[in-house]
DNA sequence: CATCGGTACAACCATACGGTTGTATGACGC
DNA sequence: GCGTCATACAACCGTATGGTTGTACCGATG
């Protein structure tokens, strides 16, 4: 099951545009930090601070290669927050499901 | 189409806890904000805060009965962030498509 | 071994965030 | 109109966050 502490991480990881981009590109990974650093107007030390967030969220890993650390989208993480909108979504529907059921089971015989 | 800024307010919504709860709760709605209130150790300005960010984020919606402000969780809102979790399942999808092809129709024929 | 490319991390700064208390607005019951 | 319940909002405070620069740590290559 999922702590509090992960919801947390992952969703506030989710909550910055530059990381949702750092995840997108990962996803054909082959990038190192500093490639994936060239495509944002930042310094390379704001990029490698975003990879280290989305890597405790557990939403990227890294692989060393060469001199290189290769930053690969981890789909499993990704899941984590997919999962509690699931969840929302089958509350919703109980709940829609509880109304309909007071509508076309009413209380008195209808006519 | 869904803009930078409704992906950040989403997200950053649901990074925090006792949001996430609000949401969960104002799912079977009926209960006001001060209601809300009392389900948390913090104070009712705090809690109301909170709606307020989640409103902006689309996320409830508040509607006037009585005196009260009853909240409702708006299911549209959850689905702005459903969509780009999708998209991104979609995307790995086409990921893992283009090196299965790669793997089962090599450049040369094989014994 | 010296160097250089790639990464990590610490220190610092401005601003945003989650919480508090206090005050103002609004709608109902008398 | 008056009190009061429910909500809104402003001011304030400590801490977290997103950015910067500078320095130290590998690992490949001359």
């Amino acid at each position: 099951m999922q702590t509090t502490l992960e919801f947390d991480q992952v969703f506030s990881a989710l909550a910055d545009a530059t990381r949702r981009d750092i995840v997108r590109r990962a996803m054909d990974a082959g990038e190192g930090v500093a490639e994936l650093a060239s495509h944002y107007p930042m310094s390379f030390a704001a990029v490698q601070k975003h990879v280290a967030i989305l890597e405790r969220a557990g939403l990227v890993t890294k692989r060393r290669i060469g001199r290189r650390k290769v930053v690969r989208t981890n789909m499993a993480g990704l899941l984590v927050a997919r999962r509690l909108l699931d969840q929302y979504e089958e509350l919703w529907r109980g709940r829609i499901d509880r109304m309909t059921e007071l509508v076309t089971e009413p209380k008195e015989s209808n006519p």
